[in-house]
DNA sequence: AAGACGGGGCA
DNA sequence: TGCCCAGTCTT
């Protein structure tokens, strides 16, 4: 039994043991499981249980999504981020409908929009069983602690070496269980900060433990800097409507999405007191704004929007609007 | 090879 | 606040 082997088998057997029960692994199905993948796209495994579970519930087959309006898909999806993940799985959706039945290789999986490198292999490990190895930040991490390696994991050639040893140590066997198991190591033991090394059921084999090293690693290129945007919403209110916008879809982000008016789209307007305010992070941006609004129907709304209609709610719980006459007010959101 | 893209949770 | 998350696509 060579080392290879004695890793692949001490992270099975402990994987086994202390995986946690996530809907997503209680089903066979290529669809759940793609739709699970795309999900967990820079997305924490807590934060796409419920839409992972409402949105099969809403679409349970790739035909039913398929034919959908691209503004419920998006209302389903508002919240979980990343918007163009939506998209790109309707387009997917109809390709597979047109194909006639879920893709069935890696090439062809990976041929899908929104599919790269890893979902392809998770997709076709977890679904198909074929052998293909996984490299996620998880198993990057994991990987890089095991050899002790202090490059740059974000780097290309570092990446592409990265892949290689992960496809090196896969269980060609029982790839799906190997690259769960990769994964779930790195996301609950081999944390990025204070590993629980105790914990490992492949400490024995890790150079990074044994240098000492494992809280330095794994080393990360230059995050790009945040720059901060300050924004100014208004409410416009007819009654029991709120004047709102749809992004284009030239837009480069939230495509589609409904957002409270600025003040420059409204020549002439005269803002009244501020509702409120609230601060919102976005990848590289902080954005900054006063928000106000009330309800609205079912159309993808932006989280800052919805941020914003929520300060307006406590605004009038506490200080009702009167009878007299319309009042115009504003909200900001931050 | 960089940047952009959402949003939330945690030290 | 900064980092990170079952990444992908576009410059």
């Amino acid at each position: 039994m060579n080392s290879i082997s004695a890793f692949q088998n001490a992270l099975i057997r402990w994987y086994e043991r202390n995986k946690r029960d996530l809907p997503w692994r209680r089903t066979v199905d290529p669809y759940a499981i793609w739709l699970s993948e795309i999900m967990l796209q820079q997305t924490r495994v807590a934060a796409v249980i419920p839409y992972y579970e409402r949105f099969l519930r809403r679409f349970p087959t790739p035909a039913g999504l398929a034919k959908a309006a691209e503004a419920e898909v998006l209302s389903m999806w508002a919240g979980l981020g990343y918007y163009s993940r939506a998209r790109n799985l309707q387009k997917a959706a109809r390709e597979i409908q047109a194909q006639g039945s879920f893709p069935k290789s890696y090439d062809a999986i990976r041929a899908l929009p929104g599919v790269g490198d890893y979902t392809a292999a998770a997709v076709a490990s977890i679904a198909f069983g074929l052998p293909h190895a996984v490299l996620d930040g998880n198993a990057a991490r994991v990987l890089a602690r095991l050899d002790d390696d202090g490059s740059d994991i974000k780097a290309s050639p570092v990446r592409r070496r990265l892949q290689a040893r992960a496809q090196e140590l896969l269980d060609r066997k029982r790839p799906s269980l190997f690259n769960q198991a990769l994964m779930e190591l790195g996301a609950t033991v081999c944390l990025p900060r204070q590993p629980l090394c105790a914990a490992c059921p492949v400490a024995k084999m890790c150079l990074a433990l044994e240098a000492g090293t494992h809280n330095e690693l794994p080393v990360k290129g230059g995050q790009t800097a945040v720059h901060y945007v300050e924004r100014i919403v208004v409410i416009v209110r007819k009654r029991e409507s709120i004047l709102m916008w749809r992004r284009g879809q030239d837009e480069p982000r939230l495509k589609g999405f409904w957002e409270l008016p600025e003040p420059h789209m409204l020549p002439g307007v005269r803002l009244a007191e501020p509702l409120g305010e609230f601060r919102h992070s976005i990848t590289n941006h902080r954005w900054f704004r006063w928000v106000s609004l009330k309800e609205n129907a079912r159309i993808p709304l932006s989280t800052t929007t919805r941020k914003a209609l929520a300060v307006l709610r406590r605004t009038e719980e506490k200080n009702p609007p009167g009878k007299g006459p319309p009042q115009r007010r504003r909200v900001v959101v931050d």
